[in-house]
DNA sequence: CTGATCTGTGAGAAAATCTCACGCAATGGC
DNA sequence: GCCATTGCGTGAGATTTTCTCACAGATCAG
């Protein structure tokens, strides 16, 4: 059995045999021209023949290489077929995207017609994981999600934007409840916490210089809930001062809805785009950088 | 258009599809499993889905896999029957050998049968070239011949053994030509030359410590002739004392119809094959590897 | 269990490939 | 005709890909 070739060489010589041209062949593959040169020369040195000649400025084949050339490009030809139907296969198939039920709620769900809209091509199908958020799960092609690092080594993460948490509550909350300072609002408030960011509170208080004492004390009085989701509904029906996202609240700071007497503070976590090992890039790709448009543009 | 992946990682994979196993398919390819592994996780990751799926101790195709295998096993196919076609072509013309008339007669003819019936598939055409040896010539495809270095850059030289030039001539010239020592020969003997190796009688006489002088004189009496075959049937004829290379008159030394009464003596120049660039390496290999065994065989 | 036989992977070596910069040849507008 | 333009070939050295080696974890037969 005879060995095969340079593949690479064979891809140049059906380049050139295609294009008529070296230099064509090589702005087709996205090289310099030389390379492709010598590409020729080392299949011609492994058959030991000339396979083009030089025909005023560009080149035709010699008899044998007439006689390489239409199994070699019917080669590339079914090659290239066979990638683009598996690639045509993988693309019509929904990609997943997992997100927590808040996240999804108070920002992606307002711009999910404008996602579709922009990149119809990534047939885009939203999950809302309870709980389990691994990217690895058979059914899940990304997660969008805030965490902080050092994330999972295995996973591709696409940094979005840092986290920024900040103090809300409705108008009538802080209409009474004393907030010249942090810690005359954590001596009167009722404190809304969720158990999924249990760092949440303490974050903030030791941001704004408050007494570990001051903010357990605080955090007796309040009230935990399960998820974000749930905590947000409870600031919004008045329940006392939640603690969230920026990003989760920002439509409701707007609408007046809720009031944030302090600036927003950030922290080491970030919202990002987990990546699964092994799974289509491509799309991923696009959808983070959707996902950076959308946020730069608030 | 989508981009291919890398077709190295392409061949892997139809390996591993072919043969069920990375090891046999590692094997197949001459390289280690590691390195097939490897590739089909570049192959993976290019696609972003599992291709295998491990199975026991071999692997399975995925789903996708199998959409994938047939056109590229197809491919591959094609490619190894465009190359095979076209080295078959190759191999079914004749190769062209040139080579001087003395050595054509006096060496390689005695053995040309041999030659062909060790290597019919080199189907070998013996051209004496009078005059023009590049094989660089369209219609020769490889030199055999006497050459001091430096050589060509752009030829192939296989070095088969260094040249030995002797002086000889027939026991008749003997009988009555003194030669006790090289000076008493010189001063004596009717000298035979060629004016293709105008260096091999000073190149001797230098070796056995002969004043130029004395040499000169004696080239001065003798004959020159256009080429080395005229020079040996001159010898052979008795009409003088010649210098040749010990290899074109190894058989008459033998028989005793030449006798040399000093040794060889070995020259810097040596015989070698050259091959032609860009030409049948493979065949020029078999030919120069028959060559070597030929002259160690004396 | 235990040894044999797989595949997967980190680290570093080896090989293939590419780029850059230049030389030379052919062409075609002027 | 002449020269600017276009295209191929190549040496040197950087870069990228690919490979090997050595080891770890997994599976299976006996």
């Amino acid at each position: 059995m005879t060995s095969l070739p340079s593949l690479n060489a064979l891809r140049a010589f059906d380049a050139v045999a295609r294009l008529g041209s070296v230099t064509a062949a090589a702005e087709a593959l996205h090289v310099t021209h030389g390379a492709v040169s010598r590409q020729l020369r080392t299949l011609e040195a492994h058959f030991g023949t000339p396979l083009f000649d030089k025909s005023g400025r560009g080149l035709v084949l010699t008899a044998h290489g007439r006689l390489l050339q239409p199994s070699i490009r019917e080669a590339f030809s079914r090659l290239g077929e066979g990638c683009a139907a598996l690639a045509r296969e993988l693309e019509s198939q929904p990609f997943t995207l997992a997100c927590p039920g808040s996240l999804l709620a108070r920002w992606l769900i307002p711009r999910l017609d404008r996602l579709n809209a922009d990149l119809p091509a990534l047939r885009l199908r939203v999950v809302s994981s309870e709980g389990e958020l691994d990217p690895r799960r058979e059914d899940i092609d990304a997660t969008l999600r805030f965490a902080a690092p050092p994330w999972p080594a295995d996973i591709a993460v696409f940094p979005l934007q840092a986290e920024r948490i900040v103090a809300v509550a409705t108008p009538a909350v802080w209409a009474h409840t004393p907030h010249a300072t942090a810690d005359a609002m954590l001596g009167a408030a009722t404190l809304l916490d969720t158990a999924s960011r249990p760092q949440a509170w303490p974050q903030w208080a030791a941001a704004m210089g408050v007494e570990p004492a001051t903010l357990a004390a605080a955090r007796q009085r309040g009230r935990t809930f399960e998820h974000l989701y749930y905590l947000l509904e409870a600031a919004l029906a008045g329940l006392g001062v939640a603690i969230a996202p920026e990003l989760l609240v920002a439509n409701d700071l707007t609408q007046g809805r809720l009031v944030a007497p302090w600036p927003a503070l950030e922290t080491n976590a970030a919202l990002g785009l987990w990546l699964a090992p092994g799974r289509e890039r491509r799309r991923g790709e696009h959808l983070a950088a959707w996902l950076v448009r959308e946020l730069a543009a608030g």
